[in-house]
DNA sequence: TTTGCGGCTTCCCACGATGGGAAGGTCAAG
DNA sequence: CTTGACCTTCCCATCGTGGGAAGCCGCAAA
């Protein structure tokens, strides 16, 4: 079958399909006399495994692990485990850092009154600044290019994780 | 002050200095005649209110945001409570993520008997197989070199929250 | 004064995972 | 045969950060 059928089984783009294959995280394809790759339902499965473990927030990298103790069929199912656990408590550690930040940040905003007064702690904890001594100058109109860049959309999506 | 003591006073890097000031977050910097930039304490207070901010997870750009907040005396609290409110659901809706993974995963590992022998549930839930029929077979040792590269390890640091 | 060193400058490259899009080849249906 | 959907490769951008080269600057010790 064709890559965009792969694609569509497997739920992984086909972008992303070429890509593990350029690095190495899947075989090369087989090819049609065409040029286009050829894939079977051992390839598409291979797919759902890492679009499976992308979910579960696996990095490229820690899928061509998860593949090979997958593919060996001899390896003790503690070195699975042992590697499953060690990524929860990465896990977990990021949730620990995004918790800091939410009881910060609400406990900033706890304080904001949130009217239409200009006082607001949220700020001034920003700027560990009760006066406004140092507030700055406005920030001249930046249409936020980047470096040389004429701003590009794209992908403002939904939330993601990345680790 | 030079661009390395406002980095120490401030908690940004200096190749992060240049940067903000590239995109546009911060404004050109004075210069020496030597062509060295030159910082004052409101340049280094800017630059640690971008750093907590930062560290609150907000992007470069929602900080761009935040220091027109700062810097407009006369807008009201409540459009910063909102923002700081926005940036809070977004906080939580990855830890929701991040919960979900790690639920899922200490599931399977709940089921898995971590021994020496081979078969794993942990696995077979990633593989969405009980038997091995369409195990894959082994990837060739592949050194995971990016699309040409020779590998570079350069930062296997702290875990991060990229939002 | 020369030498040396550390700091500064700009410029380019890399990361990880993903998508956009151009230029062109292929295939099946009409 | 044309059309349109699909495929190919190649390059570029994202976001925030760091690495490193080549070259200038400033200060201090010899």
């Amino acid at each position: 079958m064709n890559i965009g059928r792969a694609s569509k089984l497997s739920g992984v783009s086909t972008k992303m399909i070429r890509y593990y294959e350029q690095t190495g995280l899947i075989p090369k394809a087989a090819r049609h006399n065409s040029g286009y790759r050829d894939y079977d339902d051992a390839d598409v499965h291979r797919l759902r495994f890492i679009r499976r473990s992308r979910d579960l927030g696996f990095t490229v990298e820690q899928i061509g692990g998860l593949l090979d103790l997958w593919a060996d069929r001899s390896r003790a199912s503690s070195d699975v485990k042992s590697f499953a656990l060690g990524h929860i408590e990465r896990l977990k550690e990021k949730m620990t850092e995004i918790e800091a930040m939410v009881r910060t940040l609400e406990s900033l905003a706890d304080h904001c009154h949130g009217d239409d007064r200009p006082e607001c702690p949220i700020i001034d904890g920003l700027a560990e600044n009760d006066g406004d001594s140092l507030r700055p100058k406005r920030r001249e109109p930046q249409r936020f290019g980047r470096p040389g860049g004429q701003s590009a959309r794209h992908h403002g999506g939904a939330a993601k994780v990345t680790l």
